[in-house]
DNA sequence: ACTATAATGTGGGTAATAGTGGTAAGAAGT
DNA sequence: ACTTCTTACCACTATTACCCACATTATAGT
């Protein structure tokens, strides 16, 4: 279970390091994706896998399901650290999530997100927003 | 499964380095298709074989079938890449997705595509309207 | 409280290799 | 036989992966 978060650096050869406390479910490597807002997610391979393997099976004369393979697949990659637990981000990845010099990485629970500083910084005062966030999580089942 | 995507160069006579991450699958060569939009599709010969198989069965007397068969057969080729992995994509199929000087070869998990930069670029844009992907990801179920 | 030691994050250099362009040899069609 | 198209080979450049070293923070012991 990833939680926290930490402010890392991104190097000029577009490396981020992992932060510690996510590491050890990574050690066969990880795959990065495109988030749902303007960031990205860190995911161990045994995630990723249950949930492509749903969409690569859909359709191909489906355009619903071409579009969706092409959202999730070609802005995703596998990656392998290096010995320093640094991932070089692909360029296209990066410029989607405008990273640059500076980065947030947030457990987020089964993955992890990378956003930049200033979009997280968006996404945190709308969640701070107490009177709106008080009212949207009503329809999600928190019961036990 | 095919991940990613790349901008790559087809040179004045029409080849096209596969990228490396892509490479694995086609040791015994590949196929070219067209495909369902302004692009190309690059799958490799089993999968190619399955599907083909399967249009080949459809029933001849139905005219969709008939054009299906056409848009799959007429506009298929199989390719050996050279030892640079390079393959000679044909005219007409250069010609069918516009492709010039410059085009972005994307995963799409089974297959990959291959897109001319402007078409990409419009496809992209599509799927970046946050109103119409979160339609579609609406019918694509994400809970475990 | 201060120092020593370990652990974590960052920066940079070098060798390997992926991508590209071009030339020459071979095949195919006219 | 000649032209055109295709394949095989060689050479250059840019990127990436690997390695080493340093900085900074955390931990522990005196």
């Amino acid at each position: 279970m990833f939680l926290g978060q930490y402010e890392h650096s991104i190097d000029e050869k577009g490396r981020l390091t992992i932060p510690f406390r996510f590491r050890s479910v990574f050690e066969n490597g990880l795959y990065v994706m495109r988030g749902f807002e303007c960031n990205l997610m860190l995911m161990c391979p045994n995630d990723f896998q249950f949930y492509s393997e749903k969409v690569a099976r859909m359709n191909m004369a489906n355009p619903t399901a071409r579009d969706l393979k092409r959202w999730l697949f070609s802005y995703s990659e596998f990656i392998k650290p290096d010995d320093a637990w640094r991932i070089l981000i692909p360029q296209t990845l990066r410029q989607l999530a405008k990273l640059n010099s500076s980065v947030i990485v947030a457990g987020a629970g089964e993955y992890i997100e990378v956003w930049s500083p200033e979009e997280w910084a968006n996404q945190t005062d709308k969640l701070n927003d107490t009177e709106v966030s008080s009212q949207r999580f009503a329809d999600l089942d928190l019961s036990k």
